[in-house]
DNA sequence: GAGTGGTCTAGACCACGAA
DNA sequence: TCGTGGTCTAGACCACTCT
């Protein structure tokens, strides 16, 4: 194998990890043996032990030794973006709605705003062959002097929205998935009964203070529509 | 400050970065120029930029340099298993029903075995001061020989309940996260009207060889059952 | 050929845990 | 006190890219 060192001792110990060779809570050799063991220098080991340790596999305790972790049954990656319901051909996305308004109460705590103060609503519809699929509102704090360009804001992801004010890397989101029953405006706009099941994903957008920069809900219509996750470590 | 060199230089590119000072695409210095910059070797500045690969916010191209990566707006981590339904105090599982039955279509299907291939299923009620929160199916292979233990499987999140079989390590898990409208067994469990909007994750479990070793969904009822999921990078 | 990142070595010193 | 992991150095060689 022409693989480098530090691979080989990842392969054969996350080996003895998934063969139950070793189980979680146990401790591996310590540095200078696994030197020994694969005829390499302990830098090159600690190299291997580091993927292992970001790949979730092991965790070190200083001055005791490497143990092998218990396995994280419940962290999934979910990938969620507005622009991920216009995939496929025949697919549109409309702005129904772009206005400086002043805050429901719902949105004003959500923002952590004053009632007095602005904020900008975007409303958009997701269509696919003339069918309403989902339906997007967001709500971002309002300051004097923010150019509204349409064109830019209709295939804008949300963060890309505040993005203006707020460097993007300095951004925490969050998501907040429910299943709620379609009614007034939402069930409306997505042309579907009251009380007909809806997929929201609410999302919230916060400064590097913790601060919310924005809010607000994408709702999804049909059985057909869903998100999907895969499991992942750390 | 008394941190590790490899932090400074970590936390100093990592300011470069959300500052804009070097944007999405750009090149950062050379290894070499950072050595000098830093007055540290050369080991310890890759050390710090593995930090920041690791973290999501370089890549590197061999024989070219480290280059800042495109934000990931649409990565989220989520977390969720099956127990989460019983945090709180006053809550309770229990265990309806655990059979061994040949598979309907769908879940001969999801499992990807023919439809005289046993399978275990495993139906739980998650109730909170007496009320019925959440419904849970899942359907596993069975194989002559497999112990049932109630006692355990009342506690048991889906991976553990295959663990028996499978090394918990090897296994990929998904998740499809969607909106139904109750109706038959799902809202007679849950004691809700027909129609009601339900919350499903639908969780499908698969080996090293991406065979299904597990299938089954968790109903929630109620606006207030959500699911949360925070941003995270990679 | 000069510069880049990727791998690796053989040492060193430190803070910490256990006996 | 001894072994452990955490940090760091000053070299080295390689494969690669660019000019």
């Amino acid at each position: 194998m022409g693989s480098p060192e530090y691979i080989k001792i990842v392969e054969a110990i996350k080996g003895r990890i998934t063969s139950e060779e070793i189980k979680p809570g146990d401790a591996i050799q310590s540095e200078n043996l696994l030197c020994e063991e694969f005829n390499v220098s302990r830098m090159t080991v600690r190299k291997g032990l580091a993927v292992l340790v970001n790949e979730g596999y092991i965790y070190s305790i200083p001055g005791k030794g490497n143990y092998v972790c218990e396995p994280n049954l419940d962290s999934y990656t979910l990938h969620f973006d507005e622009m991920m319901a216009t995939d496929k051909k025949g697919e549109e996305i409309r702005l129904i709605e772009v206005n400086v308004v002043k805050p429901s109460y719902e949105v004003g705590f959500n923002l952590e705003i004053p009632e007095n103060k602005h904020v900008i609503v975007v409303k958009r519809v997701f269509l696919s062959d003339g069918h309403v699929k989902a339906f997007d509102v967001k709500y971002i704090p309002y300051y004097r002097g923010i150019p509204i360009v349409e064109k830019e804001i209709r295939y804008a992801t949300f963060p890309e929205m505040v993005a203006k004010k707020n460097s993007i890397f300095a951004m925490t989101k969050k998501l907040k998935i429910k299943a709620i029953a379609a009614k007034d405006e939402v069930s409306q706009i997505l042309d579907v009964m009251e009380g007909d099941a809806i997929l929201v994903v609410e999302q919230k957008l916060l400064d590097e203070k913790d601060h919310p920069i924005g809010w607000g809900s994408m709702y999804f219509a049909g059985d057909d529509s869903g998100l999907e996750a895969i499991a992942s470590f750390d």
